[in-house]
DNA sequence: CTGTTAGCGCGTTCAG
DNA sequence: CTGAACGCGCTAACAG
């Protein structure tokens, strides 16, 4: 591996001049640069990275800090991300969040010397201190799924979105509308699901119904529980004939509860899900959409942003919902 | 953010000390031992891993060099690979592949003097110059989805899949039996669809039936070319009654085809796939399954038990590969 | 068992 | 416009 010393050596200059010429900072001579040039190429040369990231203090990289890479939500925003990242040369590093403690544990890594040039974090909401550190160090970490005003952040208007779903349903006629949702309080601070929640009491409340706490029920997310759960809501003496789930994963357990229960989807029971996954458009799934994999493009793009111009000044990214009626919802029979 | 310098001071040590013990390398008395733990502990010193890096001429991450991080059986992997390097602290850096430049960029990425303690390469096979590189620089990947005899690999018989599922058909009483796969030497050396093919060709032969050349298609990889051949194949004057696609993804290409077309599946047209991608059991495609998310848990173990032991003793992982009969085969109608 | 001394490859003042 | 020298934080011989 030839390194910049011998580059140097090769076209009679100093490593200075070599330094200058590969960060395309302070002047060089047209000529001296193409002589450094060219033995950059005959050389096959390419600067260490380790090397670099020392005096630099930042790593050649994007982290990406997200909990749970299995969900499918994660995985569209992810690709998003590296497909946003393959026109640099910056390489991406998961950081996977599967226990609470990993989590302040990889913030730890973002805020330190060997933090990366930026960084994504997705449905995570660091605090105070952590983001008081990231501004200490210089990162502007893009925030997914996070309305956090300091920085840059993608994210949705849940409880509107809560909203959304359960008008779809009180416009079709349905009175008995259940909530499933994700456990709130939980140790990763997810809000999504809580908010999403509020928007189904609002519109409830807005169209003179009750929510009764019988018909709203939360669990660890997954679409295992979330059956097991519609399971319990289905054989109430009085079932809901419309179930609102927070995620599409959870909507999907509610169609395989009804289907062992042997409940006809949609008439004696509809069922709208929340995220648009990949798979819902194949199981006809209706549900509320939001841009997944657009969230990661452009997250892609306001870390690249920001790569360029260290200001750091945070852009603000709200993204569309839209309601995606399917085949899961129709009027209620009764 | 404290260097190892200040930990020594603290502990009263030479830095050398604090060296051995954070990497439990040499001779260190207990007692110094605790008063460095105990310095690291107060300070909240952790190593900067540029810093470790130059020296030791190795990132501490592992490379998952993966084409098309898109496509589902991709992603499936990933998530193994992920998830069984999580028990350690070692980061995962995603290298996508996207045109067939990519691959050796990063590929020489993995050689050079920045490679990563670990690599996995999925899909891909380097040419002998790369692997003997890889052998140079001591860096042991482990293949997925590639038999390299070199190194350690997992990876599945393709052909025998081949047979496997051609055989269902054949089965079932199907003679009329199309194929349609990936383009075959493609630019990336992709290998597993043109040996599926040969499978299918083999298990032709053995039951004495033609393998006629206007029912074997292959296209660009994804659902919407396959689609479109499928469509070919079914209006074709004798059309196949039966179609083994060598990717589910592509085989869900042609369930779309045969719904725009009326055709039922599986009365009038039996489709089976190939990997046993998340969204086939939704669907109740037949297809042929491996392991794919375990085949990213081997790796990562395998990985791991190469940074542990360099002296990189390859192991070679053959996968079992399983027909899961659903609902898309069925005999023909006529 | 522990400390001293060199680098690792590059960026960055500061002179010239 | 260019170069010399120092330092980034850590590991690795080499002594003691």
């Amino acid at each position: 591996m030839a390194t910049i010393i011998d580059v140097a050596k090769r076209a009679g200059v100093a490593v200075t001049t070599v330094s200058r010429v590969i960060n395309d900072k302070g002047q060089v001579k047209e000529e001296t640069r193409d002589r450094v040039l060219a033995a950059i190429d005959e050389l096959a040369y390419r600067p260490s990275p380790a090397a670099r990231s020392l005096p630099r203090k930042r790593a050649h990289a994007v982290s990406v800090l997200v909990p749970f890479v299995t969900h499918p939500s994660a995985v569209a925003r992810v690709q998003g991300i590296v497909h946003g990242l393959r026109k640099t040369d910056i390489p991406v590093t998961i950081l996977d969040v599967e226990k609470p403690a990993h989590q302040s544990e990889h913030l730890d890594t973002l805020a330190s010397s060997y933090r990366p040039e930026g960084a994504v974090i997705i449905s995570l909401v660091p605090s105070e201190r952590q983001l008081a550190r990231f501004a200490e160090v210089e990162l502007c970490p893009v925030f997914i799924d996070a309305d956090i005003p300091e920085f840059s952040r993608i994210f949705i208007d849940d409880r509107t979105g809560g909203v959304l779903a359960t008008d779809h349903l009180i416009g079709l006629g349905h009175r008995r509308i259940a909530f499933i949702g994700d456990i709130e309080n939980g140790s990763f601070g997810f809000e999504s699901s809580a908010k999403r929640h509020q928007g189904y009491r609002d519109a409830l409340r807005v169209a003179g119904l009750e929510a009764e706490s019988r018909y709203q029920r939360t669990g660890p997310h997954g679409s295992d529980i979330s059956r097991q759960i519609a399971h319990e809501l289905l054989t109430l003496p009085d079932p809901p004939t419309a179930i609102f789930a927070s995620s599409d994963t959870q909507a999907i357990g509610v169609m395989e509860a009804a289907k062992e229960a042997r409940v006809k989807i949609p008439t004696e029971l509809s069922v709208i899900g929340f995220d648009d996954i990949e798979i819902s458009a194949y199981l006809g799934l209706t549900t509320v959409r939001h841009p997944l994999y657009e969230s990661g493009l452009i997250a892609a793009e306001l870390v690249i942003e920001h790569i360029r111009d260290p200001s750091c000044a945070p852009r603000r990214v709200e993204q569309e919902l839209e309601v995606i009626v399917r085949s899961t919802t129709g009027p209620p029979r009764d």
